[in-house]
DNA sequence: TGCAATTATGTCCGTTTTGCCATATTCTAT
DNA sequence: ATAGAATATGGCAAAACGGACATAATTGCA
């Protein structure tokens, strides 16, 4: 049922910009997305940071390297839940995650 | 693969309880756990406070009153994503959200 | 007490998410 | 330039998720 809105968005490419400026989505759906870019932004600068390899990375949160790229690269299919736990399998506390929300 | 610890979870009614005291659970998912207690905790209060019924909020946030009905009882099938889609169908500001995290 | 409104439970089933594998592409250092 | 490491992409089967419906249980109030 969002597929086609997740269509668009993928035409739109919207993995490389800011969603402010899509149209067809309700409030919570911009602000959920925006949401996930600033997650997947820290954790790819975070990884990187700390010196881990996507694979790594992928091991200490138990899923796989291509999701993890996947993640990183903006694709849609990347759930809040998993993109936390990428966040919290780097050591991020409560705290450092509560930020990225602001 | 998660199946068989949510199981384990539904056996132990962490529905009600914190997740601290669960045992088979990695880091990050005991935290996951803890982190949707306290999202579903605000959201019951928040719509109860605004005096909204369950079918109201649902209607709002494009789901159905029994859907809503089992992310406040704790229905461990409620993605962090639904449960933002919530608080932000209430009207909750980003930096609200992100307090609950903390 | 009885009735209406609200909330809870169970189930179904289409959709989405995700781990994983294979493979391609890009990056780094020599 | 070339090998080896790291990252990206495509696809698939299995699992998780979510809206919807029916119905039960609970709550509130006259």
């Amino acid at each position: 049922m969002d597929s086609k809105k997740r269509k668009r968005l993928e035409a739109k490419g919207w993995v490389t910009g800011d969603a402010a400026d899509l149209f067809g989505l309700t409030p919570e759906e911009a602000r959920l997305i925006d949401l996930k870019l600033a997650l997947r932004a820290s954790i790819k600068e975070e990884r990187k940071r700390q010196g881990l390899t996507q694979e790594e990375l992928a091991k200490a949160m138990g899923s796989s390297q291509s999701r993890l790229a996947k993640i990183e690269r903006g694709d849609p299919s990347a759930s809040v839940d998993l993109l936390l736990k990428a966040l919290m399998a780097l050591g991020m506390t409560n705290k450092q995650i509560s930020k990225l929300f602001t």
